[in-house]
DNA sequence: CGACGAAGTTGAGCTGGCGCAACCTAGGCC
DNA sequence: GGCCTAGGTTGCGCCAGCTCAACTTCGTCG
């Protein structure tokens, strides 16, 4: 087990407001883990048993239906707490993750939370704080469903990637890891047929580069259009 | 303001695990308010400087987006702790909560929030526990909305309220609070339109009895195969 | 280097359920 | 009691986007 030094996390939310010598003690409690391309980190249903901490890379939370219906249900990228089941009373965790890139995450044993949150009240905070913003997120996307055209939704969701793991490139922002049009129509409640289409026609129009599991967005500003509900780029609506 | 007597809420999540001294001071901190059907607790957008706990009655949570589109986020059964923006981060209510009955809630300024779970960590775990299962709840409801008919997403929504906040009665089991067509349609992302069909197809079935803003399922094993996607009822469906 | 598979593209047709519109019905209020 | 309005029902036409299907492109591995 590598030791983990305390300058790489001293700044990220969870260890804001703890001492050096709390960051130690609470770092010498957990383990780093490398998790190749492709690895899962946890399985859904499977014992919740550990919490952890992204140091690097990226990885995609999948959950699946009893029937068998698959959806991404987020991307997590580093500095970010997950796999915090525990916390919220869940013996298992309710969706798997996959390193979508070689990834590097901390680990903690659940049997420590109660603990760790009494000595560290500002812990229970982040948490409390991380699973807030998802609850936010999540609920975004409930409204997205329940109202907007496929079209929004989409753009939505890249916007959403860009900004969460966007890295600048001459042609514009690139979603930072491999995503498959598969992957993205789970994220919006589509077909991979759909956003294929929809992303060809952006390509057209210069809104998107696309690729083989590769996005680039190129006008953000008219994506966010788009994503508001304003009407298609070169049709020249009139009503008189 | 009334004096809330330890009692009444003693064996709530959010008083578990404190003893009766703590839980008279938790008590002596907060405002017992009143809030007639249809007054609203907060409205979204409005700065989050309370949280509190519904001691009775039923709250209807909604959202509206810049668009205007509104939706129903989640109905509030007496026991909740809700409204605790503040603790997520936020510094203003994200949705509007609607006394759907005449209603009773604690109230205590978010500004003791932080000094609170410092002083009872049990607290941060409650709350932690509560937007935890909200965070379930909706990303149920994202993969419902992905993958289901209207028709699943209907059925599902009737029972989570019949769970939630079913009465038992002759008939079978009644949603306790006036709900009106438009409400399920605003809790399943479609219209009012299609609810009323589906609820008239229903009540010709015997699985439901509607009425004026009242709903009593009548058959919950039936409705509970249609949510997990079964065949309709009398469809004598046959694959060779 | 060839070939196999995973990812992506594109066409054609069908349909669930939305939009619109007209119409009932039950309360509440004067 | 009668009016008025919010809530509910129902018919009809249409279209966004799903399904099915055929085909292309790219990467990688033997």
């Amino acid at each position: 087990m590598a030791a983990v030094d305390r300058s790489l996390v001293a700044n990220l939310p969870m260890f804001a407001g703890l001492t050096p010598t709390e960051q130690d003690e609470l770092l010498r409690e957990a383990r780093s883990i490398r998790y190749p391309k492709g690895a899962a980190v946890f399985d859904q249903g499977a014992e919740a048993d550990r919490f952890f901490l992204l140091l690097h890379g990226h990885l995609r939370v999948e959950k699946t239906t009893s029937q068998g219906q698959q959806s991404v249900v987020r991307y997590v990228s580093a500095g970010e707490l997950f796999g915090v089941a525990q916390a919220m009373n869940l013996t298992n965790y309710p969706a798997t993750a996959v390193a979508a890139v070689d990834s590097i995450a901390l680990a903690w044993p659940s049997s420590s939370w109660h603990r760790l949150i009494v000595k560290y009240p500002s812990l229970a905070s982040t948490a409390l704080q991380t699973v807030g913003s998802r609850l936010q997120d999540t609920q975004a996307r409930v409204m997205e469903m329940s109202s907007e055209q496929v079209e929004q939704r989409v753009a939505h969701a890249l916007l959403r990637l860009a900004k969460q793991a966007g890295r600048k490139v001459d042609a514009g922002v690139e979603i930072d890891f491999p995503i498959s049009r598969q992957d993205v129509a789970e994220m919006t409640g589509t077909t991979l047929h759909t956003v294929s289409r929809i992303l060809s026609a952006w390509e057209q129009q210069g809104l998107v580069e696309g690729g083989r599991q590769r996005i680039v967005l190129c006008d953000t500003h008219r994506l966010h259009d788009l994503a508001e509900g304003e009407e298609a780029v070169q049709a020249h609506k009139r009503e008189p």
